[in-house]
DNA sequence: GCAAAAGTGTTACTTCTACACCCATGA
DNA sequence: TCATGGGTGTAGAAGTAACACTTTTGC
């Protein structure tokens, strides 16, 4: 070790991860109740710390991975909480980071191993920490960014209707939207193509099932101040 | 120290800062000519490490203040950088932060006793570790988050004219802007009010001086999915 | 009197919003 | 045959984009 570093001070560092889920109209969140000590019995988001060797953003990959076996979840940084008491059992530094997946991806089993629940996200319960705050943060991000961005479709099957997609937007928005303009504007986006199929679970008739291709696509981005 | 933390590694952790300044049409980065080492001689951002006794956030503000005395500068966390390798001499997790300030307030003995200067954005010399990743990432945010909340005026005077406003805009954008739409849409915001002053400085005619004022503003968030 | 930046409106075009009915099917 | 969700078009309003000349004043 060099000389620079050494009257520096280190810390713990972790990673939590919020971990967003889309079923029956509404966003969930998959939850912990922590089986351990500190704040045992209190519902928590997955997290874990930091080891020598990796990165944080592997750290993060990993914890997902030991929480849901699945290595290819879209996952994107939420901000770094580092409150001096905001862990009491000893100084911790978190990087928070969000995660999108298709709910039937998750295995049920990994569940209750890991005492595990998808819990919809309007009828949260009280979490532990600042785990509130990091889920509040991820919420205004992913709106924002899933305006400007494609990204609303890892929360989905492989093929889903636009029924389901719509559901979705105005799940993530929190608005209602407009069926017909909705739709209107799906057909323009080169990225979102129908298939042969339809999916009957829904309705008598049947809705086609669309799929995303990942087409480039231009962000627009427009400058309000 | 509690059991449950004891068998857990613990990092350095670093804060980073890109402070963003503007004059004449561009925009432009304080960088500090490093006389110390690791990298003696590289041009770097300033940073400096967490302490026990603060938050991250705090840290950060710290950390700026030391490099410009001033305390009241807007900061915004851009993302946590923690590659293995990031640093050569230690394991350093770093959080890094911009901030945007007006050039002016900044007093230039301060900036020959820390080695630092103001240099074009579009001129950057070669930076340490992963500065540039971080400096690209700022500037991503910085436009997208100008885009859609009224931030800009953290770069600018107090008062300042229609074209400076417009400049750093475009500056910020990357984009040239039309003279008469711009100023159509900057009358229609009540948060940018016209003064009775003039500034000669920049024509023999003089432009008025417009001013911020901090009337909360709706942000707009248009889905394009 | 001229150079240099400040300031000002109109029109065509694009995009957005609001809105209501028929369709296909299984039970 | 009927209940249920799937699917479709249009018109008015709002917003955006393109465009060129006059004003002021110090030198």
């Amino acid at each position: 070790m060099e000389e620079f570093y050494k009257d520096k001070e280190r810390f713990y560092v972790a990673v939590d991860c919020i971990i967003f889920g889309f079923c029956q109209g509404e966003l969930h969140l998959l939850l912990l109740k922590r089986n351990f000590e500190p704040a045992k019995g209190g519902w928590s988001l997955m997290g874990g710390f930091l080891e020598k060797t990796e990165s944080i953003n592997q750290a993060a990959q990993r914890v997902l991975f030991e929480l849901t076996g699945l290595d290819d979840i879209y996952m994107k940084q939420v901000g770094i909480f580092g409150e001096i008491d905001r862990d009491p059992g000893e100084r911790v530094i978190s990087a928070a980071y969000y995660a999108l997946m298709n709910i039937d991806d998750y295995d049920p089993e990994l569940a209750r191993i890991h005492n595990a629940q998808w819990i919809k996200i309007n009828e949260l319960p009280v979490l532990i920490f600042d785990h509130q705050e990091m889920v509040d943060k991820a919420r205004i991000l992913l709106k924002k960014q899933a305006a400007t961005e494609p990204i609303g479709f890892n929360l989905l099957p492989k093929l889903f209707t636009l029924t389901q997609l719509q559901m979705l937007y105005e799940a993530i928005s929190g608005d209602a939207l407009d069926k017909r303009n909705f739709r209107k504007k799906v057909k323009e986006m080169d990225f979102i193509e129908r298939t042969a199929e339809k999916d009957k679970s829904g309705s008598r008739r049947g809705a086609f099932l669309y799929r995303f291709n990942d087409r480039k696509q231009k962000t627009v981005l427009k400058f309000n101040f």
